[in-house]
Formats: C-alpha cells, structure tokens, sequence
DNA sequence: GTCTATACGACGATAGAC
DNA sequence: GTCTATCGTCGTATAGAC
C-alpha cells in the first residue's frame, strides 16, 4: 500500500480507539513506520487535515459497508440486527469500536474544529440517509422514516458510549432486542 | 466558595464542553484564578484526580437536578420531555452541553483509564436508575423498565452527540416527539 | 517522496519560599 | 493553603540533506 493510504488507515483506527488529541503523531508514525517528512509531505496541514481526510475515507467505507449489509436484508430490523451483531463481535474482540463510529471525534472536536464538525455531521447524514432510504421500501412515510432513522442512529450510538462505559455488550444487545417493538410502534 | 470547590466547578464546566485532553490545567487555573500549587495541594495526583472528583460531584448533581425532575412530573414521558427541554434551552444558549453528558470523557478516557471509566459506569447508572423506579411506578414490568431507561439513556446521549455534529437542536426534538410512541409500544 | 535533526511551545508536575 | 519559579517531557511543525 502507497504511505498516504497506509497513514490514513493507522490513523483512522487509531483516532476511532483513543480520540484525537490523545494520538500523537508520533504514536501514528510509529505504528506504521513513516516519518514526519513523508507525513507532512502529504498532508501539508498536519494533524487537523489527516483527521478530515480520515474521515471522508471512512464516510466512504462505512456506507459501503452498510449498504452490502442492508442491500442482503429483506427489512430494517433484519439489517440494523446484523449491523448490530458486527459491532458486537467487534466489542468482544478488541474492548473498542473501529468501524461505524466517530463518537469520540464528535465529542471532542465538534465544538473546537469547524471543518471537522462538518465532515463529522456529512458522516452522520450519510448513514441516516441509508436507514431511511430502506425505511421508505419497508413503507413508512417520509416524515417517518426520517424519525425513526434519527432515533436508530442516536441510540446505536450512545449504545456503544454505554457499551464502552460498562465493559460489556449488553447495551447493544438491549436495543437490538428493542428493535420489533420499536419499529412496529410506528404507523406505516 | 473555597478554591476546591472553585476548582471543581470550573473544571466540570470545561471538561464537559471540551473534553478532558482539550483542556490544561493552566486553562482552568486561569479561568478561576487559581495557581498550580494550590491545584496540587488539593489534588496531589494531579489533572486526572481533578477529574474523577468531578465526575463524583457531577454524580450527586445530576442525580438530585433529575430526581427533582422526576419527582414534579406525574410520568415517565412528563419527566423525559421536561429533562429534554432543559437540554434543548442550554444548547440553545451557548452551543454545548454542560448538563446531564459527559460523553466527551467516556470517549475519551474510557479505554484509557479504569478509574475513570469507572467514575462515569457509576453515573449512567444512577441515572438509570432513576428511570427504572418511574417506570415501575408507571406500571412497566422489572425487565422492560430496565430495557426503557437504557435506551432512554442511550437515544438521549446520541441525541446530544447529534445536536453537536448538527448544530441544530432538531435530534433531541426529534427523540422528545417519539417519546409517546417509544412508551406506548412496550406491554405494561 | 522520504529521511534526520531540530525548533519551539505547551503540557503536567515539582520544589521551596511565604 | 497559596505563591512563583522551574524541571523534564512530549506535542506539532519545520528545514534541509538525500
């Protein structure tokens, strides 16, 4: 792999585990074995604009991945359930999440970074906008559809805050078990 | 008020709006006019001490805010859309949270540090807690009580991560208008 | 395009006077 | 209990050779 690609993807995982003032440089260049000459050559910016370019890479992989997820499940609850089990399996292996979730970016830069805020909320948009597209084929109204993927996004997200805080996976696994009641409280 | 106390309060203020990294002590030293040795005469251990004491204080607070919340309010929905409302009048006010969150420190320091992912376990349950006892009053089952608060607490924290990425307080509305359906969905 | 060496500031933390 | 002065480290970023 090219040292940009490879920059970016140590960089990416490293940002989703430990947010990102807690990843230095250094941490990242280690890791894959750049210098800060390469790294600098080709992001002119430094750290902030790594971070961007981050994540508009993950923005793309994300909604590839979710896509082939939903496009393999007949209904919503089928796909967010196997959405869910993935972050799941991933919590289990390694303690963190590295697909799917930015959270600790948002927190931390949402209010300092005007550039990163904005590909933060593009990320966010984006993944709605697959829910609701598929809640639209499932028959809800727009209107609906929209709500309801707000509320998925939102309580899948501060699941995994709780999964984090808790050490466990039972968060996640509570709202995929919600997931029937949930969707069916609301009028097609 | 006293200089620890003092410490605490600004500390907590900054902590919540910027993360825990974001912010040097000589940032919050500044902001209440305090100097170093009096910080480390209070907290020998330092920053990360300051913050888990924080966190305990930001426990009772929050816990007794809620509780008088709860208490004034004849249902659960009553109580979530009054808590909700007053999230949505201080991010309307000045752009961040600095009540009832903390996520930028559990997403930050969760997998870094265990007494603080500690610190916050306890807090997101006692907040849970106070969920659960309303909806068992409401008539809710012991199970589905606990599973209503979780998501509860999950839907309201993502929310909050959403109203920070959007700048915009349409997510936690957005949650506060399922609420009705959200509760009416689950058997009593 | 990648390397090493270095600049310079900010960080958390400490020491010792008062 | 609070002050000032200072230490060592690590942060991001730069300069210039190759």
């Amino acid at each position: 792999m090219d040292t940009k690609s490879l920059l970016i993807e140590t960089a990416t995982i490293l940002f989703q585990q430990k947010g990102y003032k807690t990843v230095g440089l250094n941490e990242i260049l280690n890791a894959c074995n750049v210098t800060k000459g390469a790294l600098y050559h080709h992001f002119p910016n430094g750290k902030e604009e790594l971070l961007i370019t981050c994540l508009h890479v993950l923005k793309e992989d994300i909604m590839t991945d979710i896509e082939a997820i939903f496009s393999q499940h007949p209904s919503t609850e089928d796909a967010v359930n196997s959405m869910i089990d993935k972050l799941v399996n991933i919590f289990e292996k390694d303690g963190t999440f590295t697909t799917y979730t930015f959270s600790s970016i948002v927190s931390e830069m949402a209010t300092m970074s005007e550039p990163v805020r904005y590909a933060c909320s593009e990320l966010y948009e984006s993944i709605e906008q697959i829910y609701s597209t598929k809640l639209l084929t499932d028959g809800y109204s727009d209107e609906t559809a929209n709500a309801i993927s707000l509320l998925l996004t939102a309580s899948i997200e501060g699941a995994m805050m709780l999964c984090l805080t808790k050490q466990s996976t039972d968060p996640l696994k509570t709202i995929a078990n919600l997931l029937p009641i949930l969707l069916r409280g609301f009028k097609k």
